[in-house]
DNA sequence: TTTGTATTTGATAATTATTACCATGTCAAT
DNA sequence: ATTGACATGGTAATAATTATCAAATACAAA
């Protein structure tokens, strides 16, 4: 009567196998595609089942991130993900020296917290090249108007700065030209998305952080 | 010939609203659900519908954690989330001093990175009491009996420790009531993955080594 | 105010991703 | 050898979301 105990069956194997092997990040039918060239006969049920048990036993990991399908990891070192909001691609990322930097959230509501996920979003080099691009809305009824990038990545930086920025501030984060920066903290501040508590010194308002949202 | 303008309909300012007075994170049906009462006929597709939208405009967010169905935020400041991973339940969560944090990941392998998610998962008040509790699996063949998280941790802090430690040791590290620590060691040392050379004492065996490896 | 037209709606069909089911098969321990 | 837990392949069913389309609506411009 031996209860949650997993046998290692030559499908499984392979699976697990596969998943080591590989440096990406596949869905179960991606990994199907791949496993059928060595188990022509394999089940797409027999796929999603193992990659659902392997997770549980941790000898993967499960990816719930980047839209509808599931995608699974066969490297359980700590390491984190960014992927493409157009695309859905997903790759790994470098967090450098924050790299082990341990949450230990304050209010944890009762859960029990057995794990962190940390995950970027944006636009893949393939995808920056895409004409359609920026597919952001505005609507000049609920004063949404469109920002461009360089003033969505001013705002943004301003958003996560707990006091007021000079212009150095956002340079350093931003990588654009010192006129640039004022040129469009002048339009932002007429836009009522940021505002200058003191001469040179700019911090956001609430309108700019639903405006970046 | 206007681009990207969208309109402000009746439905869609009732959903906005909707997302702005909920305090909880709804998915597109939970909200359709909601909607109906002041909208009998407003279609499940709209709100769908309208819920991308909104969340491309800016006006909410969008989550994609916790499986399968997407989840919608109104709240705009921010913030972070905990969900639990039997119920599927989300929760804002509380970083404390942590808050403020910046990532600006240094290899972002060409990604015009435009955010960035910070999630935590584990168990929520009420799926803690449920008797399954742990549905981990283990696989003798590979080595992989099932280590809870306490253990997976203890036995983390010893394999980088070159001398034997005691509890206090591993206390330090792991933050974990002293009692539970030596229950688990108690464990670790029936299945064979720590050793205790003296009275006291521990360090983690060969085998104990690959079980985190 | 009226009008032209892009956008939106409700209803429903279709699609996508995943899970459930089941008869059969395998393995390990009495 | 028998038993019972665990697995498999094949397929049906479900869940969540997206697509389609005729009719309605919002809104800028005349």
């Amino acid at each position: 009567m031996i209860k949650n105990q997993m046998r290692m069956t030559h499908q499984r194997d392979i699976i697990l196998r596969e998943m080591r092997k590989c440096k990406d990040h596949p869905t179960a039918d991606e990994l199907y595609e791949r496993i059928k060239k060595t188990l022509p006969r394999i089940s797409l049920a027999t796929v999603y089942r193992n990659l659902e048990i392997l997770s549980t036993a941790g000898l993967i990991k499960k990816l719930e991130i980047s839209g509808r399908r599931k995608r699974f990891d066969g490297e359980l070192r700590r390491h984190h993900h960014v992927y493409c909001l157009l695309c859905h691609r997903v790759d790994n990322i470098d967090l450098g020296q924050e790299e082990n930097f341990q949450f230990l959230p304050a209010a944890a509501g009762g859960y029990r917290i057995t794990g962190c996920r940390i995950e970027f979003f944006g636009l893949c080099p393939d995808c920056q090249k895409k004409p359609q691009g920026d597919k952001k809305m505005g609507c000049k009824k609920c004063g949404t108007e469109t920002l461009n990038d360089q003033q969505q990545q001013i705002l943004k930086t301003l958003a996560q700065s707990a006091a007021a920025c000079g212009s150095k501030d956002i340079a350093a984060a931003v990588k654009l030209e010192p006129k640039q920066i004022s040129s469009q903290l002048t339009t932002l501040k007429k836009k009522g998305y940021v505002a200058s508590p003191v001469r040179c010194k700019y911090e956001i308002t609430e309108a700019g952080k639903s405006a970046i949202a």
